[in-house]
RNA sequence: GUCCCCAUCGUCUAGCUGGCCCAGGACAACGGCCUUUCACGCCGUCGACAGGGGUUCAAAUCCCCUUGGGGACGCCA
């Protein structure tokens, strides 16, 4: 195969959503196996819609999960002089033509059509009126009468439409700029484009854009159309089903191989394998089994396999990352050391940042305002219990140092100097330290919090 | 309404050039082991070829129909 060149072409009238993610991330592997190059092109056409903040925020989608993109971002607003050459090439080759109906006429025909129950369409009543600039208003493309258009997706296989089904589209609006499938000829073109891979929903814009290429003579690019994510509902994603935006992740604590690992493997796959680093992906993803049929997302698959990378992650990075959220939980700074301590100490109980950076409170809150969970403290704050605290603040008020191998050792030479069991000790000790029965090992816990706090936590237990 | 696309466990999927599949893996669920707790980890259980016709010695795999989903039909992208 000769360079293989790739476009991610967003609409900055939101921010990076999970499905274009998905899309984003299959040509920007499909240009990196091949060592071909891969654009970025911003399609802001739409003025009413279209916000810089939000190509800020897509570009920041795309950093964030490591998709780089080659040479100069392309935005569509200034290139309209460049998409009304090729109008023109194509009025001069008498291959469009300028038609006088108004929106409310061509609305009209749609009806009539409608009510004749055909496919709602232009009736072409201009094609051959020769109109010329001063009396039309828009430009339409004279779309072949007969034949059909054929293509092989890359997803899809062989898709064959009519050109019956075409209508003579508008190529350039009555206000000068170009239409959508106009423009992205023209740029797929100019980028020299040789794989348009899209969402599902344009299928149907490809026979169209197909036939504007043959129009023009350009030779035309290699199509695949990936299948729309769907709710866990397998309805369409909407803001009922929460988070659909690559930011509303990141913010939640996901860690962004978690997330591009999760969406390549909706609707892609290597055999049985769950879990890629980047390089197996770029090694592996070669445009090829690409699922056709659509895929419903799921949350709970997408937590495993963050949970999974947080596992992985160095000890200092993951610490790094998960600062932001103990500060946002309102637990303030904690020193670089103690917060991976921490984090190596609860990364396994947790399923994303925001949640690890939570499960620290109970050992970052002073021991006056330990909150107690009601179940444990009735069921281990007995009597029996509250003693062995008591016991168990002298015993360690003893320690020297007061590290883990000692506290340890300690606990351990109570229990068996008293005749006991650990299961006896264990349960009140944990709730007095944690406020629950939940956490990490009780030595771990105890060095962690160092002498004072520990003991202060035993007395109030006791109390 | 017309056209296009899709169809394997609850979910993501392997399989799809037919036999190795009375269908494999992963997530979830459930049970067990480990264990002072919660997790992790390990082991196991439940669970699918949408339906009907063909073709064939043989079909999840090929063909047709039905049903069910989705998408498109804009001077939006």
């Amino acid at each position: 195969m000769s360079e293989v060149v790739t476009r991610f072409a967003p609409s900055p009238t939101g921010h990076l959503h999970i499905g274009g993610a998905r899309t984003a991330i299959f040509c920007w592997l499909l240009a990196r196996h091949f060592g071909g190059r891969f654009h970025l092109r911003i399609e802001d056409t739409d003025l009413l819609r279209s916000k810089q903040e939000y190509t800020d925020s897509i570009l920041a989608s795309m950093r964030w999960l490591g998709l780089d993109w080659d040479g100069e971002l392309i935005y569509q607003t200034q290139r309209a002089a460049l998409y009304n050459q090729y109008v023109d090439r194509l009025l001069e080759d008498g291959k469009a033509y300028w038609c006088s109906c108004t929106p409310e006429e061509v609305e009209a025909m749609r009806e009539e059509a409608r009510a004749k129950g055909l496919k709602p369409r232009y009736n072409g009543c201009c094609r051959e009126r020769g109109l010329g600039p001063g009396e039309g208003r828009c430009v339409r493309l004279k779309t072949p009468q007969v034949g059909r258009v054929v293509f092989d997706d890359l997803v899809k296989g062989v898709i064959a439409v009519d050109v019956a089904e075409l209508d003579d589209i508008v190529i350039r609006r009555a206000d000068g700029m170009p239409t959508y499938n106009m423009a992205v000829v023209v740029d797929d073109h100019e980028m020299g484009i040789t794989h348009v891979l899209r969402g599902d929903d344009h299928v149907s814009n490809t026979p169209r854009q197909i036939v504007i290429y043959e129009a023009l003579g350009l030779s035309v690019p290699r199509f695949g159309h990936v299948p729309m994510i769907l709710g866990p509902d397998r309805q369409k994603l909407s803001k009922r089903h929460g988070a659909r935006a690559v930011i509303e992740y990141q913010n939640d604590g996901l860690l962004p191989q978690a997330l591009l690992n999760y969406l390549v493997r909706l609707g892609w796959s290597h055999g049985n394998q769950e879990l890629f680093s980047m390089e197996e992906l770029v090694r592996f993803f070669d445009g090829t089994s690409l699922n056709p049929a659509a895929a419903a997302f799921d949350p709970a698959k997408l937590e495993w396999c963050n949970a999974h990378y947080m596992r992985e992650l160095p000890l200092s990075e993951l610490a790094a990352l998960t600062a932001p959220f103990v500060v946002q939980a309102g637990l303030g700074e904690v020193e670089p050391d103690r917060l991976a301590e921490l984090c190596r100490m609860f990364r396994e109980r947790a399923n994303n940042l925001k949640a690890l950076a939570e499960s620290f409170r109970p050992l970052l809150v002073p021991a006056e305002i330990l909150e107690y969970a009601e179940k444990d403290a009735a069921k281990h704050f007995t009597e029996a219990g509250k003693n062995h605290l008591h016991a168990l603040a002298q015993t360690f008020t003893a320690c020297e140092p007061f590290d883990h191998a000692n506290l340890e050792a300690a606990l351990n030479g109570y229990v068996a100097d008293n005749g006991l069991k650990f299961k006896e000790v264990a349960p009140p000790l944990r709730t007095a330290l944690m406020g629950f029965m939940g956490g990490a090992h009780l030595p771990e816990i105890m060095a962690f919090l160092g002498r004072e706090e520990c003991l202060a936590r035993l007395r109030r237990a006791a109390a």
